[in-house]
DNA sequence: GTCTATAGAGCGATAGAC
DNA sequence: GTCTATCGCTCTATAGAC
């Protein structure tokens, strides 16, 4: 069963969601979650603490999994998002509180380190079984490629999110193209 | 000489890159603007006005130049981006307002819309005298490619924005390596 | 066209009962 | 742990003088 505090932040993100952080009132989130005020003063000290625990979206279906190859778990990670527009929607508002509130500007940073990481783990993994390069070549081309994901998942965030006539296939082809070209 | 209502939205838009789009108050304006109340409103007829006149922002540095090659072309926005920190971050929060905002949406989406009609109309110069494709292979690698560069610099804006230690170099190594890939 | 003053609504957060 | 009631403040927008 769910923990109360899990329960608000759902309801919170919805509400979020919808209406952005800022515009969203503390009296929306109340509204959504079916409680009271005294109910989530209870469980955060504040709307930026709420805020914070909203934007930290749950990373598991954007993970590695076992014996699948770099450039699938990132085909993957595109799929999740093009299924899930709540989600896409939810992390291009994100992505710009970020820039204003320092505790959405943390849990933002850490979130896309952590992509960062696993993108690159899984890259090194396949590298060093199928190519041939120093360790100093790899090491930077793992840099740049890790680059190249990353910049493939927040272009994907960003166009879905803001043009209209946004044509997911042609991202798809494109995404293609750079992620298998070791 | 500049129009006061010219004045008028950059006031807003140093306060909006500052504290975001709904954080900042009216008063805020007011207070950078160096004006009064009365004049804003004899101007806009309200916030979510400036805030569409502040979104749209001046893409003339995102122009190609004459026999300026796409990637040349695509390279200098970027360079422009990257010494422009306080338009980036603007980028990032206006993209994330869009989400919510529909008179925000609208600017953004017809401004990343005419980005890309430049960087297609760029490279399909460029094609036509270069490259042997049969038209409808040159549509669908333009789209493709439309894809990728408006990937290569919404990343940027989101990365350099949201991730603490962005690496730019990598970053710029990525890009020249996707561009040029005609 | 710009000013000052303020209306009127809504905000985040708290107090105190249960 | 959750409720209701409400405080004190800030917000957007307007009115009316100049």
């Amino acid at each position: 069963m769910r923990s109360r505090r899990a329960e608000l932040v759902e309801a919170a993100r919805s509400v979020f969601v919808q209406k952005g952080y800022q515009q969203a009132s503390m009296n929306d989130v109340i509204a959504a979650s079916g409680l009271s005020a005294g109910a989530i003063y209870n469980h955060f000290s504040g709307k930026t603490d709420i805020m914070s625990a909203a934007a930290r979206v749950d990373l598991s279906p954007f993970e590695a999994r076992k014996d699948e190859l770099p450039w699938e778990f990132v085909e993957r990670c595109l799929v999740t998002l093009r299924h899930n527009v709540q989600l896409t929607r939810f992390l291009a508002i994100t992505w710009g509180e970020a820039v204003t509130v320092p505790e959405v500007a943390e849990v933002v940073n850490e979130q896309l380190s952590l992509l960062r990481l696993r993108v690159v783990a899984s890259y090194r993994a396949w590298a060093e079984t199928e190519l041939d390069f120093s360790p100093a070549e790899l090491e930077s081309w793992l840099q740049v490629l890790g680059s190249a994901v990353l910049s493939v998942l927040t272009g994907f965030v960003v166009q879905a999110s803001t043009i209209q006539d946004f044509d997911a296939d042609s991202y798809f082809e494109f995404a293609r193209t750079i992620l298998r070209q070791a």
